[in-house]
DNA sequence: GTCAGCATATCGGAAAATGATATGATCAAC
DNA sequence: GTTGATCATATCATTTTCCGATATGCTGAC
């Protein structure tokens, strides 16, 4: 088993230049540091630095190890952190990035009694429709509805996220309601301006349906309203228009020979192995949201 | 510092359900175990497991901390591959993925002077123009070309890519030459099915182009045949049609209005940071070769 | 109630890490 | 070229830690 003091002594002595220079910044004797380097060396079978005296340098398995050493030093720094009062039970700073809508109409509702069940607990909402560098921003949790993939080892899949078409009852009197796909050129369609397209099923198979758009916004919110507003058919999450469907302002469209494709819920979190318990905890209470 | 023989202890203790079981795997005397497990928590100050004479049962930090002893045993782990005679110098199989196009036109003349230089290496190609799962296949690096992105953290970018509009001389003798964006609706563009919009730079601005096509293709290779036969204006990277240009088959358009962006070319693999010798060196030879 | 399996306390001995001093070697400055 | 400072490491006594074997208290099954 390698010995992560010794680990520490190769990675400081890099560094620092000298094994001499390193032993004073790990507080330790000079002779210590040259031993735990040569445990080390010995454990793996491997000469990792050439020693001169006056100059360190490393050898092609020092370099191709050293790396690795750096990885297991921050796991042991990552493993004691886990560990932290603040990080062990729910509280301390949970940031979590969402869509807009998705923010608006999943997380909001559900933040009081979560935050209720969890008092120690603060939760900041970074709601954009941008992607989000997790690792860059110090987000915790990213929270993205797409496409159903399968490399689930990246994300976690949280739900299915069915869409349909909608348009407001005003705008179906006028114009008609659709039956086919077809008939959709006919049609005003709202898009967003990222997404030019709709993804149809048609039994089993996926179709790019590339959509006649007079209005597109950068915004789902924005056609939200414009669709309540009678603009015209718009693409959306069923969760992102109940509301509005029970109040009779919007009516799911159906068409005869494609269904809009399902996209799923996905939760991506930096590392998606070792997730911390407050990260677990508000996945859960997503996923129990959506499951309703 | 924590020791891994401890962690080991503990991960085998959870998995084997006893720690009598886990000193038998790990072929030591069971009060060893019941030491190390013991040390291992006073060194964190921590109570892991949960000790009835009958079973064993995870603490909240315990929960917490198992996944990181896990994550350090396979680093640990990691690093000693890292010195393997095979990972070290370059030797043993490398499997690359990239995409059929790139795999021909740039890795197939690469391969030749690669082998050569480094005669214990094995190399495999997975060409594909689907999406890799790097760990599932084991993959050790995935060549992709596609937009600029910023999130380097997970890939590494070797290059640009600079891509335009291209078209046969008898295509351009018959149709004319497009000037402006918008005279492209007057011509048969050809594009990837999965790609049916063009991304053009206007001073400083994306377009995402909607593009009128009547044929398109899920490869781009066909796209590529088709164009150089006269089937009309096809969006590829420069590195895809020089041959063609050099000789007279294919024709590079610009427009006055818009250049076609520019994509980048990513290496990705598995961990982004402990990257092995025969990885770093395939990746410098693609490099290299991407700047001539 | 008996017994088997488990976790762990105890303790002598072995092994390993440590501390202080010493040695040879290298580079810089005079 | 010589001196001195710095460096890596050897040596050895001492302390600390680790290990092995036996022993003890405990729990659940038969």
């Amino acid at each position: 088993m390698i010995n992560l003091a010794d680990a520490e002594v190769l990675v400081e002595a890099v560094t620092a230049g000298s094994l001499a220079a390193a032993s004073r910044r790990l507080g330790i004797a000079p002779m210590v540091a040259s031993r735990r380097l040569a445990a080390l060396e010995a454990e793996l079978g491997v000469r990792l630095v050439h020693r001169t005296t006056r100059a360190l340098s490393l050898t092609t398995a020092g370099e191709a190890f050293l790396p690795h050493a750096r990885a297991l030093l921050e796991g042991e720094a990552g493993a004691r952190a886990a560990l932290r009062p603040e990080a062990l039970g729910a509280s301390g700073l949970l940031r979590v990035s969402a869509s807009n809508a998705f923010a608006r109409k999943i997380i909001g509702p559900l933040l009081p009694p979560f935050l209720a069940a969890h008092p120690a607990l603060k939760v900041e909402v970074l709601a954009t429709d941008h992607r989000v560098d997790l690792a860059a921003d110090g987000v915790d949790l990213a929270i993205r509805a797409g496409r159903v993939l399968d490399n689930s080892q990246m994300a976690k899949r949280l739900g299915d996220s069915p869409r349909h078409l909608y348009a407001s009852p005003a705008y179906l009197a006028a114009r008609g309601q659709p039956r086919r796909l077809a008939d959709l050129v006919d049609h005003d369609c709202l898009t967003q301006t990222s997404l030019p397209y709709w993804d149809f099923m048609i039994d089993g198979h996926v179709l790019h349906h590339r959509v006649q758009s007079r209005l597109s916004a950068n915004s789902i919110d924005m056609i939200h309203e414009a669709c309540v507003a009678g603009a015209g058919i718009a693409c959306m999450a069923d969760w992102n228009a109940t509301r509005e469907v029970t109040g009779g302002m919007l009516v799911p469209l159906t068409l005869e020979d494609a269904v809009v494709e399902t996209w799923g819920i996905w939760a991506i979190t930096p590392s998606p192995r070792l997730v911390p318990p407050k990260v677990r905890l508000f996945v859960a209470a997503v996923q129990e949201r959506l499951q309703q």
